[in-house]
DNA sequence: TTAATTGCTGCAAACGTTTTCGCAAACGTT
DNA sequence: AACGTTTGCGAAAACGTTTGCAGCAATTAA
C-alpha cells in the first residue's frame, strides 16, 4: 500500500527516529485504514521476549485469591506485560502440567500459590534452570528455594489468639484448614505459642483440623459439643470462619455474648455478618501487588537476595469479640 | 544429537507415521533428556492457529465469577485450549483495548461479560470481522448480534417474586444493581411484572437501585425506613443480597418472621447465613460451560443460528422466606 | 532386467515480526 | 572538487516451528 519495506513499516510504527516524520504518518494512517494488528507471536518469537507472565492458583474459590488477582493485574498493566492465568485445582499434577505450559509459552516469570497436594519445590526447579524466576504467593513452602510473599502466619495467629486472652479468655478454640498446607501448621503454631506464652492449659481436643472444603457442618458442631467451657474461637480463614458462624448460631449461641469470634480475614465476609467478625486483615490485593512487583524485579535482573517478604495484617478491631 | 533434521523430529514428536518406530523412540528419548519444549508462539505463527481463547470478565469479585471461570475452566482443557483471563474492571475504554489485545494475541474465540459502562456491541464487531467467534455470558446486550448464555433475567425474577406473594406477601421490596445493566432492568421487569399479575399496587418509592459496589448501607438502611408496612424483601444479587442482610440485622428485624427474604444468587452466599437465603440458583460454573461448549461449535465452524441460551435457575427453598 | 511401489527422511519455504548492516542521496565543510 | 557526515530507507537474516515436495533406498511386481 505504502509502497514502503516491512523494514520501514516496523520502524516507522514504533516511532523510531530514523524514519522521516512525513513517512510516520503515512504508515500510520494506512495502518489505521487496514485495521493492522501487530502479531505478538511472531514478535515474541523475534525479540525472544512475550511480555507474559504466569499465574497459577490452586481455585479462585469466594475468598482472598479474586483480591490477589486484582493486585497482580494492577501492576503487572502497568508494567505493560500481561499474565495467563491457570487453575492447579489443587492438583500437583495438574499444577506441574501447567508449570511446563508456561515455558512453552515463553512466560518471562512465575505466580505461584502451591496446591495442597505438593509437598516440595522441586518442579519449580526446571523454570530456575530455564532462568524463568518464580515467586511463590500465600500458600508457600518456608524452604528458601524461592522468594515468598505472604503474612508471618505464626505471628499473625498470635497476635489474634494473644488479643483474644488479653480481654479475658482462657479457653479458646482453634480451627484450622488442611494440615497439609505449611500455612495451617504455622497458624496452628501461633496459637499454641499464644496459649502457652500466657500459661494456659492447652489440650489437643481443643483443635479441629478441616480437611473438606465444605460440609462441615456436622463436625463442627460435634466439636463445639466437646467443647462446651469455651469462651471464644480462632478460625484460620474465612472459608472456615463462615463455617464456623453457620453453626455458631444454629446452636443459638450469640456473638461475642457467648461465644467471642476472630479470624483471619481478606476483609470481606467480616461484613456479611452481625456483628462484624473481628479479623487479621490479610490482604488479597497486597499479596498479589507485593508478589508481582518482586517478580518484576527478578525478570529485569535486579539481584535479590531477601527471600520473604511478610506483609502486614492488622487487626480489625469489630463486633464479634 | 540425533543426527536427523528438523522436520524428522517434528514429525516424530507428534507421531507421524510417517516416521518409523525406532526413530521415533529415539527422538522421544532424546528430547526427555534434553527437556526439550516447543515454542507454542513460533508454533501458532507457522500452523495459524493459537488454542488460545480469550476471556473477557468485569471483575472477578467474590461471587458469580469465580465459578463461571471454572466453568469455563472445564472445558477449554478438555478442548486442549487454554484461555487468557483479562479484567475490564467495568471500564468500557479497558475493555476495547482489551479486545484488541486478544487479536494481536490471535486468540481463536472471545468469552465476553460486558462492563457497566458498555452501551452497544460495536467494539465486538471487530472480532466479527476477522473471523473470530464472540459469545456473550451473563452480563450480556440481547440485540440479536452475538450469541448470549445467561439466565432469563425478567422470568426468574418473576418467578422469585410470584413465590412471594403466594406465600402471603404484599408489599415486597425490590433492590436491584447498577440500571446501566440491561440485566438489572430485566429483573426488575420481572418483579414488576409478578406484582402486575397478582394484581398488587406497585409504588416507585418500594424499589431501589444501588449503583455504589459497597458501602451502601445508609442508603438501604433509609430505604427500610421509608417502607415500614413492607414484609419480604427481593434482591437481584448475592452482592446485593449480603449488604441488604446486614442491615436488616442492624435494624433489628428478624428473618423470616419481621422481613422474609429472596435473592438470585450463586448458592453459595446463602449458607453463610442464618436462617439459609432462599434463592433463585444461578450457577456459574453452567454458564461457563455452556457458553464454552458454544463458543467451541462457533470456532469449529458448526453452523449455529440460536442465539439466546438460557439456563435453568430453578428455586432454592430455604429458610428465609 | 526394468519398472513401480513402499518406507523413511531431508530440503526449503513459510508464518510475521525485528534488527544489523549497508547503501544512496543530500548536505556541509574544507 | 573532494571529502566526511547525516538522513532515510531497504535487503536479508533470524526467531522455532510445520509441511509440501522431492529424493533415495529397499522391496515388490512385471
Amino acid at each position: 500500500m505504502t509502497g514502503l519495506s516491512t523494514s520501514t513499516i516496523s520502524r516507522a510504527l514504533k516511532g523510531h527516529p530514523d524514519i522521516s516524520l512525513s513517512t510516520r504518518q503515512k504508515v500510520n494512517e494506512v495502518a489505521k485504514a487496514l485495521g493492522y494488528k501487530p502479531n505478538l507471536g511472531a514478535r515474541s518469537l523475534r525479540t525472544q521476549s512475550s511480555k507474559l507472565i504466569g499465574v497459577i492458583l490452586p481455585k479462585v474459590d469466594t475468598f482472598f485469591f479474586p483480591e490477589v488477582l486484582e493486585g497482580i493485574s494492577e501492576v503487572v498493566s502497568k508494567q505493560g506485560y500481561y499474565f495467563i492465568f491457570l487453575q492447579s485445582e489443587n492438583s500437583f499434577h495438574k499444577e506441574d502440567e501447567l508449570l511446563e505450559l508456561c515455558m512453552q509459552m515463553s512466560v518471562e516469570g512465575v505466580l505461584i500459590s502451591l496446591s495442597v497436594e505438593t509437598e516440595n519445590v522441586d518442579h519449580l526447579l526446571k523454570l530456575k534452570n530455564n532462568d524463568i524466576p518464580v515467586v511463590l504467593m500465600d500458600r508457600v513452602l518456608e524452604n528458601g528455594m524461592f522468594p515468598c510473599v505472604n503474612i508471618n502466619d505464626a505471628e499473625v495467629s498470635f497476635t489474634a489468639v494473644d488479643f483474644l486472652i488479653k480481654k479475658g479468655h482462657r479457653k479458646i478454640l482453634g480451627v484450622f484448614d488442611d494440615p497439609r498446607l505449611e500455612m495451617s501448621n504455622l497458624r496452628e503454631a501461633g496459637y499454641l505459642a499464644a496459649l502457652e506464652k500466657n500459661n494456659i492449659p492447652f489440650y489437643e481436643s481443643q483443635v479441629l483440623r478441616v480437611t473438606v472444603p465444605k460440609g462441615a457442618d456436622a463436625i463442627i458442631s460435634q466439636f463445639l459439643d466437646n467443647n462446651k467451657e469455651a469462651t471464644a474461637i480462632f478460625t484460620m480463614s474465612d472459608n472456615i470462619m463462615v463455617q464456623v458462624y453457620h453453626v455458631l448460631i444454629n446452636h443459638g449461641l450469640s456473638i461475642p455474648k457467648d461465644m467471642a469470634l476472630i479470624s483471619i480475614s481478606d476483609g470481606k465476609a467480616p461484613n456479611y455478618f452481625h456483628p462484624n467478625i473481628t479479623h487479621m486483615w490479610h490482604s488479597g490485593s497486597e499479596v498479589g501487588r507485593t508478589a508481582s512487583t518482586l517478580l518484576f524485579k527478578y525478570i529485569k535482573g535486579e539481584a535479590l537476595n531477601d527471600k520473604y517478604h511478610y506483609i502486614p495484617a492488622p487487626l480489625q478491631y469489630l463486633g464479634s469479640v
